[in-house]
DNA sequence: CATAACTTTGCAACAGAGTTGCAAATATTT
DNA sequence: AAATATTTGCAACTCTGTTGCAAAGTTATG
C-alpha cells in the first residue's frame, strides 16, 4: 500500500513527501469524495492548511484527483480512476450526493449521457450530479 | 416592468422593498446567471452585503431563483422559469458555462436526460452542467 | 554518501466570503 | 394614523483561500 502510493507519486514526477503520502492515503481510505475541509480535519495538527491547498492543486493538475461541483460552495475531490493525466481529465461519470448521510460518491459505471445543445454551442466537458438517497440510507 | 416585479413579490407573500426590487431587476436585465459577487457589484453602494445574502436566500426558498453548482466555489443564481414554488424547485434543464466569456446560462429547452442508477440508489434531483464555447464566442 | 541544486513546507500576514445579533428603519395591517 | 410585523444596516466575528519568503526536506550528481 505504501509502495503503491510512492509509485503513484513517482510516476507523476512528484517528489515523495509526508503530506502528499498522507493526503493520498486519506483519499484511498475514504469511501466518498472529500471537501478541502474534510481533508484538513483528517490531517489535523499534522500539516498546515496551506499545504493541503497546494497539494490538492498539484494532484488536480496531474490528473490524480478530479473535482465535483456543488451547490454549497464546497467543491469535493475524488481520485481519478480513468485514464487521466497531466492536463487532461476524462472523468465522464455521474456523481451522487446522498441527502441522508451527505456522502458524495463517484458512480464510475454510470456514464454521463450526451445532450444535444442549441445551434452554435460546443461542449467541451460535462458534469452531472444526482442528489437522492444512497443504498445505505434507504 | 416595475409592476411585474411588484406582483411577483406580492404573489410570493414577500413585502415590497427597495433591495428586493433592485435585485429582481438585476436578474431580469442580466443575460446569464449571477454569482453573489456579481450582484454585489451591481448593487454597489446601494445595499449592504448582508442584505444581498438574505435576499438571495429568501428568493431561493420561495422558488423565485435556483442555484447552479460550480467547480469554482461561486454558486450562480438564475430566475426560475418553470413552475417552482415555495419549497419545490423543478428546474430540470441543462446549464452551460462558456470557457470563453464565462457566461453561465440556463438552456431551458435542453432537459436533463435521466440515468439508470445502481441498485438501491434513488434520485431526487439532478443537475447537469456543460462547459464549452457559447454561440457568441465561437 | 556527501554535497549541490531543486522542491516543498510552514509561517505570517492578508483579502474575501459568509454568518449572527441587535437596534433602527421600513412595510403592512388594523 | 397607530400598532404590528418585517426588513435592513451595522458591527463584530469566523471561515476560506492566497501570497511571499525563509527554513526544511527531497532528489540528482559525482
Ligand atoms: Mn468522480
Ligand atoms: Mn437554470
Ligand atoms: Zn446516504
Ligand atoms: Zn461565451
Amino acid at each position: 500500500m505504501d509502495n503503491l502510493i510512492d509509485d503513484m507519486l513517482k510516476s507523476n514526477n512528484l517528489s515523495i513527501t509526508g503530506s502528499r503520502k498522507k493526503i493520498l492515503e486519506i483519499f484511498f481510505s475514504s469511501n466518498g469524495a472529500l471537501a478541502h475541509g474534510d481533508i484538513e480535519k483528517r490531517t489535523s495538527e499534522k500539516f498546515d492548511r496551506v499545504t493541503v491547498y497546494r497539494t490538492l492543486q498539484t494532484f488536480l493538475e496531474k490528473g490524480i484527483i478530479h473535482t465535483i461541483p456543488t451547490a454549497d460552495n464546497a467543491i469535493r475531490y475524488a481520485l481519478c480512476k480513468d485514464s487521466c493525466g497531466e492536463g487532461h481529465h476524462h472523468d465522464n461519470h455521474v456523481h451522487f450526493i446522498c441527502s441522508g448521510c451527505n456522502i458524495t460518491i463517484c458512480l464510475e459505471d454510470v456514464l454521463i449521457p450526451s445532450v444535444r445543445l442549441p445551434f452554435g454551442f460546443v461542449a467541451e466537458e460535462q458534469q452531472m450530479v444526482v442528489k437522492g438517497v444512497c443504498k445505505d440510507c434507504k
